[in-house]
DNA sequence: AATATTTTTTAGGGTGCTCTAAAAAATACT
DNA sequence: AGTATTTTTTAGAGCACCCTAAAAAATATT
């Protein structure tokens, strides 16, 4: 049984670690965490004596295989809250992830179980983030950053790689939502902004924004 | 803005007080909450600092108006929680009270006014007990118990008034849900046991279970 | 390579909620 | 009324999670 505290730094080390894939470090945790590094150390420690990651003194952790699946049911249960919220109470898919982080929390195999039978097995949330099956098995089709792109490609925004509900919005007011066809048309020399075409509609993405936007291409 | 563990006490002298009736002694709080009486003696300080209740020195607390309404927007909560997991996700209403306990504290009021809105704005839930509207207001009919009844009476099981799932269970295995008819045949003089007819079945039921159902009558 | 800087850890402390043991107040008994 | 019992409160302490300040280790600079 993991405390709350104890399973938001747990999924904050598979998130920072791209599901296991990095090192994390004391100071990354920290800043993700909003809390000391002090705190960080006692907390790894904890999940550390219960296998969930390995830790060594002044390198960062390693998430194990067994925290890997811990992080992915927290994940399935965040994404399945997310899908809720959007195709059955009406929340736009940029209002969801507070809330979401409150409900990724409640324990009941059941519930989720049966949640996920009520949104008919969804593999992916409003996000276009893949939803983990019970065994922690994710859906993934490759995917690519919007600013790796070269003029002519085209693709479909499968995800959008932040929860800042500032940039979320900018997107959905562009149209820039999980689902849609884009097309590169150029990139600027100057700023590395990018032009696309979204739904018959010429628009300028930022270098900055298009680092976020993930298609998954042909 | 309360913690968890605050929203918890404070429920339960919403609840042992009878919405606000009576006054409630420490060891009883201490009883409901699982907790000794010196701990709930500071817990009590603490709400009453926040006049949720009024405390007075070994003679028990009293809720305030602000914590009643307090109260009834984690009853809301909870009882739409409820409707929802029975209604929607097709759990069973003995069932879901543990993990709407959990549900009841998630803090997004516009997610509670667009659960309300998805379930149609319901006035009671699976058990029959009514649902707080947004103001607190309890749209609740007059109800007797089962025990009180004089043979002939008839009436409708309107709520169960307990959590216990052993006996949800076995009210449910009899068919003594909330909604059905129920009409009084005789009273056993020896035991206080209770002879009723519910959807023209004949059954008994003791002294102890019929205390926890309530009727309305006409 | 020695020194300066950055990162991480340790040590010690604070708050929220819980406990036990002892003291104080209220209540019950003779 | 005075004593015994029950209830409640106070005092002091533990655990989880967080902090600051200082020490230790790793890394960067000259």
């Amino acid at each position: 049984m993991l405390s709350l505290t104890e399973e938001n730094y747990l999924k904050a080390v598979y998130h920072l670690s791209d599901g296991g894939t990095r090192s994390v470090l004391t100071n990354e945790l920290a800043e993700a965490m909003q809390n000391k590094a002090a705190s960080v150390t006692d907390m790894v420690k904890k999940l550390s004596v219960k296998e969930l990651i390995l830790y060594e003194r002044y390198y960062g952790v390693k998430i194990t295989l067994k925290g890997k699946l811990r992080a992915l049911e927290i994940i399935r249960k965040h994404r399945l809250w997310e899908t809720f919220l959007v195709e059955k109470l009406g929340f736009n898919w940029d209002e969801v992830h507070e809330v979401a982080e409150q409900l990724e929390h409640i324990q009941s195999p059941r519930l989720i179980d049966k949640l996920d039978e009520y949104l008919g097995f969804p593999t992916a949330d409003p996000h276009g983030d893949p939803i983990p099956d019970q065994n922690g098995k994710l859906k993934s089709l490759p995917q690519v950053a919007l600013d790796q792109l070269k003029p002519g490609s085209k693709g479909m925004i499968c995800s959008v790689n932040s929860n800042d509900p500032d940039l979320l919005k900018y997107l959905d007011k562009i149209g820039a939502r999980p689902g849609k066809k884009i097309e590169v048309l150029n990139r600027e020399s100057f700023d590395e902004s990018v032009e696309v075409l979204i739904e018959k509609k010429k628009l300028f993405i930022s270098k900055e924004v298009s680092k976020n936007i993930l298609l998954s291409v042909k």
